[in-house]
DNA sequence: CGATATTAGTTGAAAATGTAACTATCAAGC
DNA sequence: GCTTGATAGTTACATTTTCAACTAATATCG
């Protein structure tokens, strides 16, 4: 049998995974009590400005149910505001407050320092390499 | 802000690694009614043949509880026994039955073959520099 | 217009996970 | 040998996620 377990891609890529997201998850959830999914809607409102909840699943690849309630607790903490558009009232535009914008500021200046720090230990080629092979594993669909 | 959320390493990262875990899954949950942590430990004995809990802990980076609660649903599948240590009966000496072992030899061929498949679209370079930093990674504690 | 089908988003129950407290066994120091 | 402290693993409880059913608004087609 070939298969090595440790560089099994799935398990391997997870792993990778977990281990960077667990250190940047201290960020978020110690300074402002943010869970995994509220910190990935709430960037991608700070770096695309406005979007609706289903646009949001759609770019995260997140299930309606998870981003619903992640877009309620992010309402509670007063981050979001939601705007019911006039001409379809299904939709609702989400966007920051100021507070929640200076809630993505802070952060996205750690995350940004938190990713150099990742990438110092790669080179530039690497880096190039790396990126691509695993943007080409994110776009890939339905294999099995 | 030079910040791309699309190429947060964490983020990406994680996109990556459930777009391929997704696809998978499908493989030992519709085949096996297995869940992922379940299927880790199952490897895990496969490959290693005879491990204790927290041998399991450590190599996988697995909680205990969540590997305490796969093991005992392996056993109800009559997937693995425990064997207490005689010298220390804190220990239980886990080990796939002839069922497991059946289980565990279908599945690796299945994922060595899914593996390939996602290598295939990598040139050697890439796919040598990719592993590379996926490791380094993994191995990464404490950046925060 | 009116019936049916879609789509956006929410809610409730069930499943899974995380945290902390617990039992049982062994180790160490006295 | 007895107390204290560690370690392996389990269990109970709270949080989070998943799944399916639901509401509300719009689109489609006769």
């Amino acid at each position: 049998m070939d298969f090595d377990i440790e560089d099994f891609l799935p398990y391997l890529l997870n792993r990778a995974a977990e281990s960077s997201s667990m250190s940047f998850q201290q960020i978020y959830k110690t300074g402002y009590g943010m869970l995994r999914t509220e910190w990935r809607v709430l960037f991608h409102l700070g770096y695309y400005h406005e979007m609706t909840a289903s646009m949001i699943c759609q770019m995260a690849d997140l299930h309606k149910t998870k981003v619903s309630r992640a877009v309620s607790a992010l309402e509670a903490k007063r981050y979001i505001t939601r705007i019911l558009q006039d001409d379809d009232r299904r939709f609702a535009r989400l966007s920051l407050t100021d507070k929640g914008k200076a809630v993505y500021d802070d952060l996205s200046i750690q995350a940004a320092r938190f990713h150099n720090e990742l990438m110092r230990d790669f080179t530039a080629d690497e880096q190039r390499i790396f990126i691509d092979c695993l943007r080409r594993l994110r776009d890939k669909k339905g294999l099995f």
